[in-house]
DNA sequence: CTGAAAGCGCTTACAG
DNA sequence: CTGAAAGCGCTTACAG
């Protein structure tokens, strides 16, 4: 854990020839130490390149300066963007982060989750596969904690994106622009995000067009079944006219398969995705989006922790993230 | 750093009633235990809903099975991927990631490196930016390190990309695709990875066309430094014909600008960039590049990692990381 | 097999 | 201002 002959605070204190709490005093600039003493250790400290061993402070002093990071997956722009969001906030306020990925699979979520205990000061949990009270559960012993995107379960701070909302308004662009009949390519089932797109979808083609002009294609968000959904539209589905997928990756595979099969966004298939990485917009044609700010997501998610962390009766609030219509040339018709 | 009522491993030997000592080894699946005691002592922990403080075992084993991730930046897909790489390994080996970004600033490697004293069984450091012997001095009283993409300073073992082959490879390939005046927009000045491309561009053109028939424009790797290069190269140096960019996401946005202009890829003007990022295949025409796997970096520097925290005489080896050529349709033209 | 004690490296009341 | 001691929560020789 540390190399060959690491050297502690009593190297430190017995060079300077103090106590090791005058010698703790002085490293933590605490006032009550006289300005000769300070000078010793500071030198002695100096002299043996003494560096403060942080994980046996965290023990005493019990704050880690550290916040635990849990995400069900590293995979793509999504959740590098809200990584980097969490980073930048945590840089400013000097905090440390521990990441924890649990590869797409719920179960492990708490198995994260416990994992954290000790070493953090507070958690950060994105997990939309996992049931909101299982996950308030899991989080009821630990750390104070703020959920990312996920269902509240009422005791939690929650940051949550207006994923009905959005949906809403990407069909209802869809049709603005002229079309009639409308495939969803959705996410996997269960998956919070991926049903709330899916119902958004489902409830505006029930009161626009109808129920039967809209069709559902299950994916997992993945660049694949974006190809495949776009084999069986072209195959099974050529009446299509508008294309809403759950997210940028699928729309963006969906459409390079349409082109290379001939039909062309937006004049054959008005084709628009979610979320709004960065890839959608050097696309040809550029893929229209309802385009979320992810970075803001974890940099809010941070402030709300630690907020939560130093006044603790902060209430279980959900705040939303507004997806915006980002309007490029894949659905831009009239 | 923990819940209001938080309990511990003295809570659990209390209702087991038998000592702490027993409850440890009870909890760690020690062999030199009655089955009878662990079942009580399991008993009770799960009945506490008991949760091992790890940054106590940390301290006490001398062990803290976390790994430091030290960074320059997070930003886009060329460190996502990285990171990816080493959680999907770090996964495996049950290892926890700690994360250190600097934002850039070379300085802040070294406060980085530091702050993770204590907590961290190993360290692997990408540090593009700094100097081999100033990096080496500040490994050298720490944990095992393995250097990601630096120059080696002959202590570490490192792991690093093949640029100067990269960008050799990258050059000729655009000759051979017929272009005589080649432009290379450049990363930034004194940044590791840049500097090597930029050499090879130089070097190549020096012994092919001629050191006259090159330029270099000096870029940031950004966005906006691609908009900038192909904007000077349209308006100052008409006669280019092929674009070697230092990273991909320059070479996809120099590419949408010249298109912007009517000026297209391939015929016009080929253009090549470095890094091989997802993106590049999406966008229109694909963009070539020299692709690297990233995540196989992270993968490998851990595994390195791993090797090294076990038997500590690992040599400081240089393992190369060879770009690929993959031609696309942005700059084939024969 | 089990317990009391020492220890991991630091911090911080408590006395002086 | 300074030091000796206790403590953070756990683990592990050391005796029994």
């Amino acid at each position: 854990m540390t190399g060959a002959a690491t050297i502690t605070i009593r190297d430190v204190a017995r060079r300077a020839a103090v106590s090791v709490a005058s010698a703790s005093r002085a490293l933590n600039n605490h006032t009550s130490v006289t300005a000769a003493t300070r000078e010793r250790v500071l030198d002695a400290a100096r002299a043996l390149d003494y560096v403060p061993h942080l994980g046996a402070r965290s023990l005493s002093r019990g704050r880690s300066h550290t916040i635990g990071v849990v995400l069900p997956d590293l995979f793509g722009e999504f959740f590098s963007e809200i990584i980097r969001g969490i980073d930048y906030a945590a840089h400013r306020r000097g905090l440390q982060i521990l990441l924890s990925n649990m590869h797409g699979s719920a179960d492990q979520t708490e198995v994260a989750i416990r994992a954290m205990r000790g070493r953090v000061d507070g958690l950060l949990v994105m997990s939309p596969q996992i049931d909101a009270a299982i996950l308030g559960r899991s989080l009821s012993h630990g750390p104070p904690a703020v959920v990312m995107n996920a269902a509240a379960d009422g005791i939690h701070p929650t940051i949550a994106i207006d994923n009905l909302a959005g949906a809403r308004e990407a069909v209802a662009h869809l049709i603005e622009q002229g079309c009639r009949r409308i495939a969803h390519i959705g996410g996997p089932r269960g998956n919070a995000d991926a049903d709330a797109r899916r119902a958004g979808f489902e409830e505006t083609m029930a009161t626009s067009l109808g129920r039967e002009a809209g069709i559902v294609i299950d994916g997992d968000f993945s660049e694949e079944a974006g190809i495949a959904a776009a084999q069986r539209i072209l195959t099974e589905q050529p009446a299509i006219d508008g294309v809403f997928a759950a997210n940028d990756m699928m729309a963006v595979a969906c459409m390079a398969t349409f082109a290379e099969a001939g039909v062309r966004a937006p004049d054959q298939v008005a084709i628009i995705g979610f979320d709004g990485v960065p890839i959608a917009q050097y696309v040809t044609p550029a893929l229209s989006t309802m385009a979320l700010n992810l970075a803001e997501l974890g940099e809010r998610a941070l402030e709300r922790l630690v907020a939560l962390t130093e006044h603790e009766d902060a209430a279980p609030t959900t705040e939303m993230l507004t997806p915006q219509l980002v309007v490029r040339a894949s659905s831009r018709r009239v």
